[in-house]
DNA sequence: TTCAATTGACTGATCGATCAGTCAAGATAG
DNA sequence: CTATCTTGACTGATCGATCAGTCAATTGAA
C-alpha cells in the first residue's frame, strides 16, 4: 500500500544519481545530495555506509535496468540474417538513450566510466562486462564468425561513439555551421548505428567494398 | 646557458597535468600538485591564481602542442585524391596519440573534455574549435562535398572512437578474450582510421556498397 | 663605485569553508 | 517493548586561497 509515494531511499539514489552526473564523483557532495533528497545527510551514510558504496549502488541499479534491456533486444535477432548487425548495434545503444538509459542524468556517469578510471574498473568489469560478452560474441557471429578479438574491438569502438554522443551539448551542430537544427533521437540512434556498421565492415572485412 | 634545466614553472604545469589525469579536476588538490613538482603550494597561485586557471593552462599548453600538428598534417594533403580522408582522419588522431598528446598524461583530460562538462565548454570552443572547423571542412572535402552537418557528425564521431581508445585500459583485451595481447599503437591507429573511414561512407554515401 | 630602491620568485603559516563520516537521542511502527 | 528509521549536532581532516615576509637579482642615482 502507499506504493507509488516517493520512499527516501527513492529519492536519495535519484538525487546521487543527478548529483554525480552534474558533478562527478570528487565533485558531488553528500551534503548537496541530501539537500537535493530531503533528508539529513546522516540517513545516506546510515542506507549506504559511504560516498563510494552510493556512488556504486547508483551504477548497479541504473546498469542493471540498461543492460537488461540489452540483453532482452539482442536476444530476439537472428544473428545469421542480413543485417544482423544493425539490429545489434541498435540494442546495443537504444536502451541508453531512452528513457531506462536515464535520460540526461545518468549520461556523464557513463561518460565517465568510459574513461576508464581506476576507481571505477572493478565496478565496470562487475556491471558491464558479462553484458558485453554477449555482444562481442554476437558481433562476431554478426560478422560472420570474426575473430573476438576484433569483435571486441569494434564494440570498444562502439560504445567510443556512443559516449561522444550521449552527452550531447550541441557542439556538432555548431561545427556543422548553418542553420544548427539540433536532430531528432530516432535519426541520430540510426546515423550511429550506420557508422558503427560500417565501420565495423570496414575492419573486418577489409579487402571488400 | 643551462637551457635544459627544468624551470619551476615547467615542473608544476608538468605536476598538473598528471595530477589533473590522473585525479581529474575535482580530485586533484593544489596540495599534492605543489609536492610533485617540489614547489611550495603558494608558488602555484602566485603563477597562475588559481586551480581552474592552472587547469586552463594546462589544456592551452597540451592543445596547442596537438592542434599545431594536426593542422601541419592536414595541410600536406590533396583531399580531392582516392583516400584523402584515411589521411585526414590519421591526421586527426596521430598527434593525440603520439608523443606530443602527452601520452597517458593527458589522455584522460582528453577524455573528460570529450565528456563535455559545462565548465570546460568555454575552453574546448576557445581551444579546439577553430582546427576542429578545419577538419570538418576537410572531411566534407574529401568526401566529396558532403553537407557540413553531416561532416561535423563525423568529426564527433571520430572523436568519441579516439576517446575509447585514448585511455586504454585493457578492457577490449579482456573481452577479447582469448591470449590478451596488447596492440602494437601502429596497428591501433590503422584499425582506428579505417573504422572511420568505413563509418563515414556508410553515413555519407548510404547507397553505395 | 657604492648604496639605497625596486622588482620578481618564492615560502611557511594560516585563514574560513567544506569535506565525508560519527554518534547519541528522538521518532515511528509492529 | 523492540527494532527500524531518521535526525541534529558534531568531529578531524582537507580543501583552495591569502597573507606577510624572505631572498637574490636588477635598476638608478650619486
Amino acid at each position: 500500500m502507499d506504493e507509488n509515494r516517493s520512499t527516501a531511499l527513492d529519492r536519495m539514489l535519484q538525487a546521487a544519481e543527478l548529483e554525480f552526473s552534474e558533478k562527478g564523483f570528487n565533485g558531488a557532495s553528500m551534503k548537496a545530495l541530501s539537500t537535493r533528497a530531503n533528508v539529513s545527510q546522516s540517513l545516506l551514510h546510515y542506507h549506504f555506509a559511504s560516498k563510494v558504496k552510493l556512488y556504486e549502488a547508483v551504477i548497479r541499479n541504473r546498469s542493471r535496468l540498461i543492460n537488461d534491456d540489452r540483453i532482452e533486444r539482442l536476444e530476439i535477432i537472428d544473428l545469421s540474417q542480413d543485417n544482423a548487425l544493425h539490429a545489434v548495434i541498435k540494442a546495443l545503444f537504444l536502451p541508453a538513450l531512452g528513457p531506462l538509459g536515464g535520460g540526461r542524468a545518468y549520461a556523464r556517469i557513463f561518460a565517465d566510466l568510459i574513461a576508464g578510471h581506476e576507481r571505477d574498473k572493478a565496478l565496470v568489469h562487475e556491471c558491464y562486462d558479462p553484458t558485453a560478452q554477449r555482444f562481442v560474441d554476437a558481433i562476431s557471429k554478426a560478422l560472420g564468425g570474426t575473430s573476438r578479438t576484433v569483435a571486441a574491438q569494434i564494440y570498444q569502438f562502439s560504445l567510443g561513439v556512443l559516449a561522444s554522443v550521449i552527452s550531447r551539448d550541441g557542439r556538432a551542430e555548431r561545427l556543422g555551421g548553418e542553420h544548427a537544427v539540433p536532430m531528432e533521437d530516432s535519426v541520430l540512434l540510426e546515423q550511429l548505428a550506420r557508422f558503427v556498421v560500417g565501420g565495423a565492415h570496414a575492419i573486418a572485412r577489409p579487402n571488400t567494398c
